[in-house]
This record gives C-alpha cells, structure tokens and sequence, in this order.
DNA sequence: CCTCGCGAAATTGGATCCATCGTTGGGACG
DNA sequence: CGTCCCAACGATGGATCCAATTTCGCGAGG
C-alpha cells in the first residue's frame, strides 16, 4: 500500500529509508520525544518492516535517535548540557574550517557568501512564524549554504562530516525556529556573518577562526537556552 | 548452530554484533578490503543474518565499511589521503581536549598518566611482532589509556566521543603496527607522550594543546606513509 | 476515588522465505 | 588460444512469520 510520500524504488533503499526519516524529525515533522513505530513508517513510505529497522540503526548510530531494547526507537531529546558540548566542539570545528577558507578564498566565494548573507539581510522581517514540519525557509537555507560554503572552502571531507555528524544529531528546524524566533538573533546573526565575511576578505585567519568559533557559540548558547525553557515548561504543564 | 565466539544473547543483540564485528576488523582479523558476509558472520556468531545486517548499518553508519547494493559489504581502504585529513580534524580535537584538561588535572591523573608512559618505556622492545588479528598489546593499551584519559580529563562527551568516532572509522590496529615496528616511532611517541605531561604539569593550557596537536599530526603522517606504501605494494603485487 | 492486578492487544525482534541480482565456470565461436 | 555468452550457483534484500515482551485498559478491591 504506497499510502503517500516519496517513491522510494531505488537500489539504496535503506539508505534513502534513513534520509526520510532523518528529514522528517529534522523538520519537526516528527518531534523530540516521539515515539518511532516500524510498523506506521513502513506503512507510510510503502515498505516493510525490514529496511525500517535498518534505517533506524542507522539513525541510533549517529546519535539522533536512541533505540531501547523491547522498546522501540525514540527521538532523542537532547539535554541543554548536550547541546552547550556540541557547540563547543562544532564551534571549534567551524572555526578550523573558517581559518582554513582563508587560503581558498576567491572573489567569486566571497561573492556567494555575500549573497547569502543579502537574503538573511532582505528576510529580516519572515513571512510566516514557521511552525514544526513547516518547510525550510529561505532564511534557514541561506544560512545553511553560509556555512556550507566554508566548510567546502575548507578543502577538508572529514571536517566537514564531523560537523554535520554534530549537526545531524539534533533537530535542525529546532535551531532554526531559535535564529527566526527573534529579531535580535536574527540581527546579531547576521552581523556576524558579516564579520566573518570580512575577516574572509582580510585574509585574516586568525580573525575568521574567532569570529566563526564565537558565532558558532553564540548560535548554541541560544539553542541551549531554548531547551532550558522548553524542559521547564514540560516540567510544569 | 552456536560454532564458537561470544555467546551474544542479551537483549541488546544488534549493538553486541556490531561491537563483535567491529572489535574483529579493528583487530586486524577480518582485514581491510574483505568482504563480510552475511551468513559467515551469522554462523560464526551463531544467529541469523536479520541482526547481523542491521549491525552492519551500524558500522556502515560510522564509515568503518562500505554497503554496495546488492554486492554486500566491505571493509572500507582508507586512501593516504582520508587518513591525512582525518587525522588533521583528529589533532584539532585532541590538542582542544589536551587545552582543556589542563583545568582539571590533578597529582593522581598526572601519575596515571606517567604510568602509561612507564608501559611504553619498559615495552621498547616489543615482546613479539604483532601480526594481524594478534591481541591487543600493553603498548597499545597503554597508548590508548593516555589518550583517553586526556578525554575524560577534558569534561566534554561529545568531544570524547568524535575523537573516538574518527578513531573508529579506521581498523586501529593499523596504526599500532606503524607504531610498533619502529624502534624511532616508539621513541618519538614517548618522547611526545612526556612533553604533553610536562606541559600538563606546567599547567600551560597553549602549550599543552599544541604539543597534543603536533604528537597527533605526527603520528597521522606515520599512519598515511603506511597506507602509501602499502597501496604502492598492491599496485606491484 | 485511587491503586493494584490481570488479560488482551500491540509492538518488537529474531528467524525464515523467496525473488532478484551478481558472480563464476564451462562451452561455443571467432 | 582468446573472447564472449549463458546457465547454474551464491549472495543480498525485502517480505513475512512467530515467539516474547511490553503496554494498555478494564475491573476488583481497598
């Protein structure tokens, strides 16, 4: 019964399986906490149970959902401590990547750099407070490419990896819903990115590194501030 | 039909098989390059091939094997290259953990991790030559010990743990047989072991980070030379 | 009204089945 | 003698089956 959703017909099924799934608790679509039935998945992408569970170890190894025995699988939800860790690990990662662009940079980069930065600045004011499962928006895309660029720019696979390893192990529209939630943040974002740009252009790599390791820290001390306020308001209600 | 091996029946069957397959690639017993069959794996380990796939996910999600579709799985070759740019990201990481153990040391931790370096002193001269899938040696038990505790020392389980993911995602008795076959590269090791401590000691955090960092890159660039050789032997062969 | 307990339903997890694809060895042909 | 093709074999991968365990609901008892 192919219910809805995406065809998956292709040779790396499980894979494709996992990537689904992953894009749907990265959305919001399914959210922290929630409880992974094999058999509702199967049903909804039109397989069995059997490249499902597959797909779930996949996810349990890169830490973005916990799997207990008899139990089934769970969406993480990650502890602001969690969080404050990650960010500092990534943040010292992006900041590597960030000094190792420096040696890479070219005008036409800087130029999309730039250009991604000029949608953050012409979204200032977003459109729809973007709910859970709402799609990306164009400022969250803008942002991603930002860092994307650099991690390319870095010339370094691993690194890259390593940072969407960290990346991928929370709900991503979770930051996003942090950054577009208030104006401040998206202000202080975006400046930073400009100074990040300009320390690009310098070629100051001293700079650059510290400028993207401190907006790196500054983006999770938000985040882990958000999972502060959320645990406490599910402690009350 | 239970031949031999671990007799793996608690309730966390999966997560057991991928530690067994994992500790049998890393060892050097299933070597690089091989294929991993699923039904030998199955019979060895005396269950069926459903937790044996999923356990290969598991480590295919880790990038220590490759799943081709339809061709089963293999262990992955690192190119000098990966092994270059994974140990740069590698030494990023352990010199930020060296950095921020020095706040926390103490006389007990630091004579613990003398003690290791005392291992490797009496152990220059390796008892045997390891060979592939021998047990693991006081050296590198030794070796291993050092770092880890530094891991712990620095407070951070995300840092420790994308340390260990990268370590994992190369068959590490690779790197204990560079280690170990030359009488230099044992002498360097420790020489570089006791300047970290020394920096520890001195509670100089920059010092300390960038004698990690060098002792790492160091031993990254023993680790490639070795794939490139062994890739020119291939070639020859 | 709340708590405890039992039994049915739901869910997981390992084993097994079978269609499909990849591989290999042998034979025919150039 | 080398190359190509085909058939048989072997392996993978999704589907299905069934036992074991957890969860949920309902009712009895305090």
């Amino acid at each position: 019964m192919d219910s809805d959703a995406t065809s998956l017909d292709r040779s790396a099924l499980v894979d494709e399986t996992a990537s689904a799934i992953r894009a749907r608790i990265m959305s919001g679509e399914i959210p922290i906490g929630a409880q992974l039935r094999q058999a509702e998945l199967a049903a909804q992408l039109g397989i069995s149970r059997t490249p499902i569970r597959e797909a779930l170890r996949q996810l349990q190894a890169g830490g973005l959902i916990e799997v207990l025995p008899r139990r089934g699988a769970v969406v993480r939800v990650p502890s602001p401590w969690e969080v404050r860790e990650a960010y500092e690990v990534r943040a010292e990662l992006e900041g590597l990547a960030c000094e190792r662009a420096v040696r890479r940079v070219t005008r036409t980069l800087l130029a999309e750099l730039r250009g991604t930065n000029d949608v953050l600045r012409a979204n200032e004011r977003p459109p729809a407070p973007p709910g859970p499962g709402a799609p990306v928006s164009p400022t969250t895309i803008a942002n991603d490419r930002f860092h994307t660029l650099i991690h390319e720019m870095a010339g370094n696979e691993r690194l890259a990896r390593t940072i969407r390893d960290i990346n991928e192990a929370f709900p991503r529209n979770v930051s996003a819903l942090v950054l577009q939630d208030d104006p401040r943040h998206r202000a202080d974002n975006l400046a930073e990115h400009e100074r990040i740009v300009a320390a690009l252009e310098a070629e100051d790599a001293k700079l650059a590194r510290r400028e993207m390791r401190d907006h790196v820290l500054a983006a999770g001390e938000q985040l882990a501030r958000w999972y502060e306020r959320r645990t406490a308001t599910v402690f009350r209600g």
